[in-house]
DNA sequence: TATTTGCGAATGGTTAGACCATTAGTAAAA
DNA sequence: TTTTACTAATGGTCTAACCATTCGCAAATA
Protein backbone atom coordinates (compact mmCIF):
# COMPACT_ATOMS: atom_id res chain seq x y z
CA UNK A 1 0.00 0.00 0.00
CA UNK A 2 2.72 2.76 1.16
CA UNK A 3 6.23 2.74 -1.36
CA UNK A 4 9.37 2.85 0.64
CA UNK A 5 10.74 6.11 1.90
CA UNK A 6 13.45 7.11 -0.42
CA UNK A 7 16.31 7.99 2.10
CA UNK A 8 18.31 10.44 -0.23
CA UNK A 9 21.99 11.02 0.25
CA UNK A 10 22.77 14.05 1.10
CA UNK A 11 24.95 13.99 -2.36
CA UNK A 12 22.17 12.70 -3.89
CA UNK A 13 19.68 15.70 -3.00
CA UNK A 14 22.24 18.18 -4.10
CA UNK A 15 22.60 16.36 -7.76
CA UNK A 16 19.14 16.61 -7.98
CA UNK A 17 18.57 20.20 -7.65
CA UNK A 18 21.50 21.29 -9.97
CA UNK A 19 20.45 18.71 -12.46
CA UNK A 20 16.90 20.20 -12.16
CA UNK A 21 18.27 23.68 -12.69
CA UNK A 22 19.82 22.99 -15.54
CA UNK A 23 16.88 21.01 -17.29
CA UNK A 24 15.00 24.23 -16.48
CA UNK A 25 16.96 26.56 -17.86
CA UNK A 26 17.61 28.28 -14.91
CA UNK A 27 21.18 26.80 -15.54
CA UNK A 28 22.37 27.84 -18.82
CA UNK A 29 25.41 26.09 -20.90
CA UNK A 30 28.46 28.45 -20.55
CA UNK A 31 27.17 29.45 -16.99
CA UNK A 32 29.57 28.35 -14.14
CA UNK A 33 28.74 27.51 -10.43
CA UNK A 34 29.98 29.18 -7.71
CA UNK A 35 33.55 27.69 -6.07
CA UNK A 36 33.40 24.84 -3.94
CA UNK A 37 33.84 26.00 -1.14
CA UNK A 38 30.81 28.69 -1.74
CA UNK A 39 28.81 25.60 -2.95
CA UNK A 40 29.10 24.11 0.52
CA UNK A 41 27.86 26.23 2.40
CA UNK A 42 25.01 27.35 -0.02
CA UNK A 43 24.16 23.55 0.52
CA UNK A 44 24.95 23.16 4.15
CA UNK A 45 27.10 20.34 3.39
CA UNK A 46 31.21 19.48 3.70
CA UNK A 47 33.39 19.86 0.32
CA UNK A 48 33.86 16.18 0.01
CA UNK A 49 30.23 15.42 -0.16
CA UNK A 50 29.67 18.35 -2.77
CA UNK A 51 32.94 16.95 -4.53
CA UNK A 52 30.78 13.75 -4.68
CA UNK A 53 28.02 14.91 -6.29
CA UNK A 54 29.63 17.02 -8.72
CA UNK A 55 31.64 14.09 -9.74
CA UNK A 56 28.46 12.73 -10.58
CA UNK A 57 27.50 15.43 -12.51
CA UNK A 58 30.75 15.73 -14.29
CA UNK A 59 30.09 11.45 -14.96
CA UNK A 60 26.25 12.43 -16.51
CA UNK A 61 27.95 14.94 -18.89
CA UNK A 62 26.28 17.83 -17.38
CA UNK A 63 28.83 19.82 -15.67
CA UNK A 64 32.44 20.55 -16.79
CA UNK A 65 35.44 20.93 -14.16
CA UNK A 66 38.54 23.63 -14.86
CA UNK A 67 41.28 24.03 -12.20
CA UNK A 68 43.26 26.82 -11.37
CA UNK A 69 41.97 30.45 -10.79
CA UNK A 70 38.39 31.36 -12.95
CA UNK A 71 38.43 27.81 -12.41
CA UNK A 72 35.18 25.57 -11.44
CA UNK A 73 32.42 23.76 -12.73
CA UNK A 74 30.65 25.20 -16.32
CA UNK A 75 27.53 24.31 -17.40
CA UNK A 76 27.77 21.91 -20.66
CA UNK A 77 25.90 21.86 -23.62
CA UNK A 78 23.55 18.80 -23.51
CA UNK A 79 25.02 16.01 -26.18
CA UNK A 80 24.93 12.75 -26.79
CA UNK A 81 28.59 11.40 -25.67
CA UNK A 82 27.79 9.75 -23.27
CA UNK A 83 25.06 7.71 -25.48
CA UNK A 84 27.95 6.51 -27.28
CA UNK A 85 30.11 5.19 -24.22
CA UNK A 86 27.01 3.66 -22.89
CA UNK A 87 26.16 1.87 -26.27
CA UNK A 88 29.92 0.97 -26.54
CA UNK A 89 29.77 -0.42 -22.91
CA UNK A 90 27.01 -2.86 -24.22
CA UNK A 91 29.28 -3.68 -27.48
CA UNK A 92 32.33 -4.52 -25.20
CA UNK A 93 30.20 -6.51 -23.15
CA UNK A 94 29.29 -8.33 -25.52
CA UNK A 95 25.48 -7.78 -24.40
CA UNK A 96 25.23 -7.15 -28.00
CA UNK A 97 26.70 -9.43 -30.61
CA UNK A 98 28.65 -8.13 -33.80
CA UNK A 99 25.21 -9.70 -35.55
CA UNK A 100 22.68 -7.19 -33.48
CA UNK A 101 24.92 -4.83 -34.00
CA UNK A 102 24.63 -5.59 -37.64
CA UNK A 103 20.86 -6.11 -38.04
CA UNK A 104 20.59 -2.93 -35.99
CA UNK A 105 22.40 -1.09 -38.90
CA UNK A 106 20.39 -2.51 -41.42
CA UNK A 107 17.27 -0.63 -40.48
CA UNK A 108 18.88 2.52 -39.68
CA UNK A 109 21.04 3.09 -42.03
CA UNK A 110 17.71 2.18 -44.80
CA UNK A 111 15.71 4.90 -42.98
CA UNK A 112 18.70 7.71 -42.70
CA UNK A 113 19.63 7.36 -46.61
CA UNK A 114 15.52 7.22 -47.43
CA UNK A 115 14.96 10.50 -45.19
CA UNK A 116 18.90 12.01 -46.27
CA UNK A 117 17.23 11.73 -50.09
CA UNK A 118 13.96 13.26 -49.29
CA UNK A 119 15.88 16.18 -47.69
CA UNK A 120 18.76 16.90 -49.40
CA UNK A 121 19.63 20.61 -49.75
CA UNK A 122 22.19 21.44 -52.40
CA UNK A 123 24.73 22.35 -50.38
CA UNK A 124 24.42 18.99 -48.38
CA UNK A 125 25.27 17.38 -51.72
CA UNK A 126 28.48 19.14 -52.53
CA UNK A 127 29.57 17.89 -49.67
CA UNK A 128 28.39 14.32 -50.19
CA UNK A 129 30.47 14.77 -53.59
CA UNK A 130 33.49 15.92 -52.27
CA UNK A 131 33.17 13.33 -49.86
CA UNK A 132 33.34 10.84 -51.94
CA UNK A 133 35.91 12.61 -54.45
CA UNK A 134 38.34 12.12 -50.83
CA UNK A 135 37.50 8.49 -50.55
CA UNK A 136 37.99 7.70 -54.26
CA UNK A 137 41.40 9.47 -53.66
CA UNK A 138 42.43 7.52 -50.66
CA UNK A 139 41.43 4.38 -53.00
CA UNK A 140 43.81 4.90 -55.50
CA UNK A 141 46.67 5.41 -53.18
CA UNK A 142 46.32 1.38 -52.63
CA UNK A 143 46.75 -0.09 -49.50
CA UNK A 144 48.67 2.74 -47.40
CA UNK A 145 45.19 4.67 -48.10
CA UNK A 146 42.67 2.20 -46.72
CA UNK A 147 42.77 3.34 -43.19
CA UNK A 148 41.60 6.84 -44.94
CA UNK A 149 38.93 5.77 -46.76
CA UNK A 150 37.00 3.93 -44.35
CA UNK A 151 36.98 6.90 -42.38
CA UNK A 152 35.71 9.38 -45.08
CA UNK A 153 33.24 5.85 -45.74
CA UNK A 154 32.20 6.66 -42.15
CA UNK A 155 32.40 10.44 -42.82
CA UNK A 156 29.76 10.24 -45.40
CA UNK A 157 27.45 7.95 -42.99
CA UNK A 158 27.34 10.12 -40.88
CA UNK A 159 27.00 13.14 -43.17
CA UNK A 160 24.16 11.24 -44.22
CA UNK A 161 22.57 11.13 -41.37
CA UNK A 162 22.84 14.67 -40.11
CA UNK A 163 20.97 15.50 -43.69
CA UNK A 164 18.15 13.31 -41.88
CA UNK A 165 17.89 16.21 -39.63
CA UNK A 166 16.82 13.80 -37.30
CA UNK A 167 18.98 14.23 -34.03
CA UNK A 168 18.06 10.79 -32.65
CA UNK A 169 19.37 9.27 -35.79
CA UNK A 170 22.74 11.10 -35.40
CA UNK A 171 22.91 10.53 -32.23
CA UNK A 172 22.46 6.83 -32.69
CA UNK A 173 24.12 6.46 -35.91
CA UNK A 174 27.31 8.49 -34.30
CA UNK A 175 27.46 6.11 -31.37
CA UNK A 176 27.21 2.47 -33.55
CA UNK A 177 30.17 3.85 -35.71
CA UNK A 178 32.58 5.26 -32.77
CA UNK A 179 31.88 1.35 -31.17
CA UNK A 180 31.91 -0.57 -34.61
CA UNK A 181 35.87 -0.28 -35.49
CA UNK A 182 36.65 -2.99 -33.20
CA UNK A 183 34.14 -5.59 -35.52
CA UNK A 184 36.21 -3.66 -38.74
CA UNK A 185 39.64 -4.55 -37.40
CA UNK A 186 38.68 -8.27 -36.28
CA UNK A 187 36.39 -9.12 -38.50
CA UNK A 188 36.47 -7.29 -42.24
CA UNK A 189 38.47 -9.64 -44.85
CA UNK A 190 40.70 -6.57 -45.84
CA UNK A 191 41.09 -6.21 -49.66
CA UNK A 192 41.01 -4.31 -52.16
CA UNK A 193 37.92 -5.46 -54.18
CA UNK A 194 36.16 -5.37 -51.18
CA UNK A 195 36.63 -1.50 -50.89
CA UNK A 196 36.56 -0.75 -54.22
CA UNK A 197 32.99 -2.75 -53.98
CA UNK A 198 32.57 -0.67 -51.00
CA UNK A 199 32.66 2.71 -53.09
CA UNK A 200 30.87 1.93 -55.48
CA UNK A 201 27.83 1.17 -53.48
CA UNK A 202 28.62 4.95 -51.63
CA UNK A 203 28.49 5.99 -55.46
CA UNK A 204 25.33 4.81 -55.84
CA UNK A 205 23.72 6.07 -52.50
CA UNK A 206 24.97 9.53 -53.46
CA UNK A 207 23.20 9.21 -56.86
CA UNK A 208 20.04 8.19 -55.46
CA UNK A 209 20.20 10.67 -52.77
CA UNK A 210 20.69 13.53 -55.56
CA UNK A 211 17.64 12.65 -57.30
CA UNK A 212 15.47 12.32 -53.94
CA UNK A 213 14.72 8.97 -54.95
CA UNK A 214 14.22 7.63 -51.35
CA UNK A 215 13.28 4.26 -52.06
CA UNK A 216 16.03 3.98 -54.24
CA UNK A 217 18.33 5.49 -51.64
CA UNK A 218 16.82 2.98 -49.02
CA UNK A 219 17.44 0.41 -51.13
CA UNK A 220 20.65 0.93 -51.73
CA UNK A 221 22.29 1.82 -48.32
CA UNK A 222 20.24 -1.72 -47.04
CA UNK A 223 22.17 -3.90 -49.79
CA UNK A 224 25.13 -2.30 -48.99
CA UNK A 225 24.95 -2.95 -45.27
CA UNK A 226 23.77 -6.16 -45.13
CA UNK A 227 26.36 -7.20 -47.94
CA UNK A 228 29.48 -5.84 -45.45
CA UNK A 229 28.08 -7.61 -42.40
CA UNK A 230 27.90 -10.55 -44.36
CA UNK A 231 31.60 -10.89 -45.04
CA UNK A 232 32.07 -9.72 -41.72
CA UNK A 233 30.70 -12.17 -40.34
CA UNK A 234 31.49 -14.84 -42.91
CA UNK A 235 35.34 -14.16 -41.41
CA UNK A 236 33.81 -14.41 -37.95
CA UNK A 237 33.31 -18.12 -38.11
CA UNK B 1 54.17 17.42 -33.60
CA UNK B 2 53.45 16.16 -29.65
CA UNK B 3 49.82 15.38 -28.11
CA UNK B 4 49.89 17.04 -24.80
CA UNK B 5 50.40 14.80 -21.42
CA UNK B 6 46.98 13.53 -20.81
CA UNK B 7 47.66 14.34 -16.86
CA UNK B 8 45.38 11.85 -15.22
CA UNK B 9 43.44 12.61 -11.95
CA UNK B 10 44.15 9.76 -9.23
CA UNK B 11 40.30 9.41 -9.39
CA UNK B 12 40.24 8.67 -12.56
CA UNK B 13 42.97 6.22 -12.54
CA UNK B 14 40.74 4.23 -9.90
CA UNK B 15 37.62 4.43 -12.53
CA UNK B 16 39.25 2.97 -15.51
CA UNK B 17 41.54 0.41 -13.70
CA UNK B 18 38.34 -1.28 -11.81
CA UNK B 19 36.12 -0.99 -15.14
CA UNK B 20 38.98 -2.35 -17.16
CA UNK B 21 38.86 -5.06 -14.81
CA UNK B 22 34.82 -5.07 -15.38
CA UNK B 23 35.14 -5.10 -19.18
CA UNK B 24 37.76 -7.97 -19.10
CA UNK B 25 35.87 -10.06 -16.97
CA UNK B 26 38.38 -9.93 -13.82
CA UNK B 27 35.50 -8.55 -11.64
CA UNK B 28 32.05 -10.37 -12.32
CA UNK B 29 28.84 -9.28 -12.15
CA UNK B 30 27.60 -10.13 -8.60
CA UNK B 31 30.93 -10.53 -6.81
CA UNK B 32 32.23 -7.68 -4.45
CA UNK B 33 35.17 -5.13 -4.04
CA UNK B 34 37.06 -4.63 -0.79
CA UNK B 35 35.67 -2.07 1.82
CA UNK B 36 36.57 1.25 0.83
CA UNK B 37 39.07 1.34 3.78
CA UNK B 38 41.65 -1.23 2.33
CA UNK B 39 40.97 -0.46 -1.18
CA UNK B 40 42.03 2.63 -0.31
CA UNK B 41 45.39 0.77 0.82
CA UNK B 42 45.55 -0.96 -2.13
CA UNK B 43 45.02 1.94 -4.26
CA UNK B 44 47.75 3.74 -2.40
CA UNK B 45 44.98 6.96 -2.01
CA UNK B 46 42.98 8.68 0.45
CA UNK B 47 39.04 7.65 1.25
CA UNK B 48 38.28 10.71 -0.29
CA UNK B 49 39.55 10.42 -3.53
CA UNK B 50 38.38 6.75 -3.81
CA UNK B 51 35.09 7.36 -3.22
CA UNK B 52 34.98 10.02 -5.88
CA UNK B 53 35.64 7.49 -8.23
CA UNK B 54 33.20 4.93 -6.55
CA UNK B 55 30.61 7.48 -7.06
CA UNK B 56 31.78 7.86 -10.67
CA UNK B 57 31.50 4.20 -11.32
CA UNK B 58 27.93 3.88 -9.35
CA UNK B 59 26.77 6.54 -12.01
CA UNK B 60 27.99 5.02 -15.32
CA UNK B 61 26.03 1.57 -13.94
CA UNK B 62 28.80 -0.14 -13.19
CA UNK B 63 28.48 -0.91 -9.48
CA UNK B 64 26.29 -0.60 -6.76
CA UNK B 65 26.85 0.63 -3.55
CA UNK B 66 25.21 -0.66 -0.10
CA UNK B 67 25.48 0.27 3.48
CA UNK B 68 25.61 -1.77 6.39
CA UNK B 69 28.48 -4.34 7.35
CA UNK B 70 28.28 -6.94 4.37
CA UNK B 71 27.95 -4.16 2.47
CA UNK B 72 30.34 -2.56 -0.23
CA UNK B 73 30.61 -1.67 -3.75
CA UNK B 74 28.85 -4.78 -6.12
CA UNK B 75 29.66 -5.16 -9.17
CA UNK B 76 26.74 -4.92 -11.35
CA UNK B 77 25.29 -6.75 -14.71
CA UNK B 78 25.77 -4.43 -17.74
CA UNK B 79 22.19 -3.29 -18.59
CA UNK B 80 20.52 -0.23 -20.95
CA UNK B 81 19.65 1.79 -17.88
CA UNK B 82 21.77 4.59 -18.44
CA UNK B 83 20.86 4.52 -21.91
CA UNK B 84 17.16 5.48 -21.28
CA UNK B 85 18.78 8.26 -18.74
CA UNK B 86 21.09 9.63 -21.99
CA UNK B 87 17.89 9.65 -24.03
CA UNK B 88 15.64 10.89 -21.38
CA UNK B 89 17.94 14.13 -21.05
CA UNK B 90 17.78 14.46 -24.86
CA UNK B 91 14.46 14.67 -24.94
CA UNK B 92 13.92 16.92 -21.79
CA UNK B 93 16.37 19.07 -23.71
CA UNK B 94 14.12 19.50 -26.94
CA UNK B 95 17.66 17.93 -28.38
CA UNK B 96 15.11 15.51 -29.90
CA UNK B 97 12.28 17.02 -30.59
CA UNK B 98 8.80 15.00 -30.22
CA UNK B 99 8.90 14.90 -34.48
CA UNK B 100 12.33 12.95 -33.97
CA UNK B 101 10.98 10.66 -31.93
CA UNK B 102 8.30 9.69 -33.81
CA UNK B 103 10.17 9.38 -37.34
CA UNK B 104 12.97 7.20 -35.44
CA UNK B 105 10.26 4.88 -33.96
CA UNK B 106 8.27 4.32 -37.09
CA UNK B 107 11.72 2.57 -38.57
CA UNK B 108 12.42 1.03 -35.31
CA UNK B 109 9.31 -0.30 -34.98
CA UNK B 110 9.27 -1.59 -38.49
CA UNK B 111 12.04 -3.14 -38.27
CA UNK B 112 11.50 -4.94 -35.06
CA UNK B 113 7.66 -6.21 -36.09
CA UNK B 114 9.74 -8.13 -39.22
CA UNK B 115 12.08 -9.47 -37.11
CA UNK B 116 9.60 -11.26 -34.72
CA UNK B 117 7.65 -12.07 -37.32
CA UNK B 118 10.28 -14.37 -38.92
CA UNK B 119 12.00 -15.53 -35.46
CA UNK B 120 8.30 -15.99 -33.17
CA UNK B 121 8.54 -19.11 -31.52
CA UNK B 122 5.16 -20.53 -30.12
CA UNK B 123 5.45 -19.49 -26.44
CA UNK B 124 5.97 -16.03 -27.67
CA UNK B 125 2.78 -16.05 -29.71
CA UNK B 126 0.92 -17.32 -26.49
CA UNK B 127 2.89 -14.62 -24.41
CA UNK B 128 1.43 -12.08 -27.34
CA UNK B 129 -2.07 -13.31 -27.10
CA UNK B 130 -2.26 -13.51 -23.80
CA UNK B 131 -1.14 -9.37 -23.72
CA UNK B 132 -3.66 -8.77 -26.24
CA UNK B 133 -6.36 -10.51 -24.62
CA UNK B 134 -5.38 -8.24 -21.24
CA UNK B 135 -5.52 -4.88 -23.66
CA UNK B 136 -9.03 -5.85 -25.12
CA UNK B 137 -9.83 -6.27 -21.16
CA UNK B 138 -8.31 -3.05 -19.97
CA UNK B 139 -10.39 -1.38 -23.11
CA UNK B 140 -13.84 -2.62 -22.00
CA UNK B 141 -13.26 -0.83 -18.45
CA UNK B 142 -14.14 2.42 -20.15
CA UNK B 143 -12.04 5.17 -19.02
CA UNK B 144 -10.55 4.00 -16.15
CA UNK B 145 -9.07 1.25 -18.15
CA UNK B 146 -7.30 3.58 -20.63
CA UNK B 147 -4.00 4.06 -18.05
CA UNK B 148 -3.68 0.66 -18.20
CA UNK B 149 -4.29 -0.12 -21.97
CA UNK B 150 -1.26 2.18 -22.84
CA UNK B 151 1.22 0.46 -20.37
CA UNK B 152 0.06 -3.09 -22.24
CA UNK B 153 -0.03 -1.62 -25.89
CA UNK B 154 4.08 -0.63 -24.41
CA UNK B 155 4.31 -4.35 -23.49
CA UNK B 156 3.01 -5.54 -26.46
CA UNK B 157 5.38 -3.56 -28.27
CA UNK B 158 8.83 -4.24 -26.06
CA UNK B 159 7.18 -8.02 -26.01
CA UNK B 160 8.06 -7.83 -30.09
CA UNK B 161 11.41 -6.37 -29.27
CA UNK B 162 12.07 -9.26 -27.29
CA UNK B 163 11.14 -11.47 -30.05
CA UNK B 164 13.39 -9.64 -32.01
CA UNK B 165 16.24 -11.52 -30.14
CA UNK B 166 18.26 -7.88 -30.84
CA UNK B 167 19.53 -6.63 -27.48
CA UNK B 168 20.65 -3.44 -29.19
CA UNK B 169 16.81 -3.20 -30.63
CA UNK B 170 15.51 -3.93 -26.74
CA UNK B 171 17.77 -1.68 -25.25
CA UNK B 172 16.92 1.36 -27.73
CA UNK B 173 12.93 1.21 -27.86
CA UNK B 174 12.92 0.37 -24.00
CA UNK B 175 14.73 3.74 -23.68
CA UNK B 176 12.23 5.18 -25.95
CA UNK B 177 9.40 4.19 -24.52
CA UNK B 178 10.38 5.10 -20.99
CA UNK B 179 11.06 8.62 -22.09
CA UNK B 180 8.00 9.10 -24.51
CA UNK B 181 5.13 9.18 -22.04
CA UNK B 182 6.17 12.66 -21.14
CA UNK B 183 4.40 13.31 -24.82
CA UNK B 184 1.63 10.97 -24.74
CA UNK B 185 -0.09 13.15 -21.49
CA UNK B 186 0.96 16.25 -23.35
CA UNK B 187 -0.22 15.51 -26.66
CA UNK B 188 -2.32 12.53 -27.31
CA UNK B 189 -6.14 13.13 -27.96
CA UNK B 190 -7.12 10.95 -25.93
CA UNK B 191 -10.56 9.27 -26.95
CA UNK B 192 -12.15 5.41 -27.07
CA UNK B 193 -12.15 5.94 -30.65
CA UNK B 194 -8.83 6.71 -30.77
CA UNK B 195 -7.58 3.58 -28.43
CA UNK B 196 -9.89 1.44 -30.04
CA UNK B 197 -8.45 1.94 -33.20
CA UNK B 198 -4.77 1.55 -31.84
CA UNK B 199 -6.19 -1.98 -30.38
CA UNK B 200 -7.09 -2.86 -33.99
CA UNK B 201 -4.32 -2.27 -34.96
CA UNK B 202 -2.07 -4.37 -32.71
CA UNK B 203 -4.28 -7.11 -33.49
CA UNK B 204 -3.35 -6.98 -36.91
CA UNK B 205 0.38 -7.00 -36.32
CA UNK B 206 0.07 -9.83 -33.72
CA UNK B 207 -1.79 -11.54 -36.54
CA UNK B 208 1.01 -10.88 -39.13
CA UNK B 209 3.63 -11.81 -36.70
CA UNK B 210 1.58 -15.03 -36.06
CA UNK B 211 2.07 -16.26 -39.72
CA UNK B 212 5.26 -15.32 -40.11
CA UNK B 213 4.71 -12.70 -42.66
CA UNK B 214 7.61 -10.24 -42.17
CA UNK B 215 6.35 -7.76 -44.31
CA UNK B 216 3.04 -7.64 -43.32
CA UNK B 217 3.96 -7.13 -39.83
CA UNK B 218 6.52 -4.23 -40.89
CA UNK B 219 3.74 -2.66 -42.82
CA UNK B 220 1.11 -2.93 -39.99
CA UNK B 221 3.27 -1.52 -37.67
CA UNK B 222 4.71 1.08 -39.58
CA UNK B 223 1.26 2.39 -40.47
CA UNK B 224 0.68 1.88 -36.72
CA UNK B 225 3.02 4.44 -35.51
CA UNK B 226 2.89 6.77 -38.15
CA UNK B 227 -1.13 7.02 -37.42
CA UNK B 228 -0.73 7.45 -34.03
CA UNK B 229 2.57 10.42 -34.08
CA UNK B 230 0.40 11.88 -36.46
CA UNK B 231 -2.18 12.40 -34.09
CA UNK B 232 -0.16 13.70 -31.42
CA UNK B 233 1.82 16.05 -34.10
CA UNK B 234 -1.60 17.18 -35.00
CA UNK B 235 -2.43 18.45 -31.43
CA UNK B 236 0.61 19.78 -30.85
CA UNK B 237 0.21 22.30 -33.23
C1' DT C 1 58.11 51.08 -24.55
C1' DA C 2 57.55 46.27 -25.10
C1' DT C 3 58.60 41.84 -23.43
C1' DT C 4 59.71 38.53 -20.15
C1' DT C 5 59.81 36.83 -15.59
C1' DG C 6 58.12 35.81 -11.19
C1' DC C 7 54.85 36.10 -7.61
C1' DG C 8 50.25 36.04 -5.39
C1' DA C 9 45.75 34.52 -5.03
C1' DA C 10 41.81 31.75 -6.23
C1' DT C 11 40.28 27.39 -7.55
C1' DG C 12 40.13 22.41 -7.83
C1' DG C 13 42.75 17.94 -6.12
C1' DT C 14 44.18 15.22 -2.25
C1' DT C 15 45.08 13.83 2.42
C1' DA C 16 44.18 12.48 7.33
C1' DG C 17 41.42 11.39 11.06
C1' DA C 18 37.29 11.49 13.32
C1' DC C 19 32.42 10.56 14.08
C1' DC C 20 27.52 9.35 12.39
C1' DA C 21 24.10 6.03 10.14
C1' DT C 22 22.90 1.59 8.56
C1' DT C 23 22.76 -3.22 8.72
C1' DA C 24 23.82 -8.42 9.39
C1' DG C 25 24.89 -11.49 12.71
C1' DT C 26 25.04 -12.95 17.42
C1' DA C 27 24.21 -13.23 22.13
C1' DA C 28 21.09 -12.44 25.75
C1' DA C 29 16.45 -12.16 27.48
C1' DA C 30 11.73 -13.43 27.43
C1' DT D 1 11.41 -20.79 20.24
C1' DT D 2 10.90 -16.10 19.66
C1' DT D 3 12.03 -11.58 20.62
C1' DT D 4 15.19 -8.11 21.92
C1' DA D 5 19.43 -5.76 22.37
C1' DC D 6 24.09 -5.40 21.41
C1' DT D 7 28.34 -5.56 18.55
C1' DA D 8 31.06 -4.83 14.81
C1' DA D 9 31.78 -3.79 10.01
C1' DT D 10 30.61 -0.94 6.32
C1' DG D 11 29.30 3.22 3.88
C1' DG D 12 28.08 8.45 4.70
C1' DT D 13 29.55 12.86 6.32
C1' DC D 14 32.38 16.32 8.46
C1' DT D 15 36.55 19.24 9.51
C1' DA D 16 40.81 21.22 8.56
C1' DA D 17 44.75 21.36 6.33
C1' DC D 18 47.97 21.24 2.45
C1' DC D 19 49.20 20.35 -2.63
C1' DA D 20 48.69 21.48 -7.74
C1' DT D 21 47.12 24.33 -11.39
C1' DT D 22 46.12 28.44 -13.52
C1' DC D 23 45.26 33.44 -14.38
C1' DG D 24 46.46 38.13 -13.88
C1' DC D 25 49.38 41.62 -12.39
C1' DA D 26 53.55 43.71 -10.99
C1' DA D 27 58.31 43.91 -11.24
C1' DA D 28 62.42 43.18 -13.79
C1' DT D 29 64.55 43.28 -18.10
C1' DA D 30 65.71 44.12 -22.98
Amino acid sequence: MFKTVKQNKAYQDVVEQIQEAIMEGALKPGSQLPAERELKEQFGISRGTLREALRVLEQKGLIEIRTGVAGGSIIREINSENLSENLGMLIRNRSVSLHDLAEFREGMEGDVAALAAQRAAKGDLAQLVELLGEAGGHLKQGRKGWDAFIRTDEQIHLELARMSGNQLFIAVLTSVYRNIHTYYENYLPWSKELLQENFDDLRNIVAAVSEHDAEAARQMALEHVRRFNGYMEKKQV
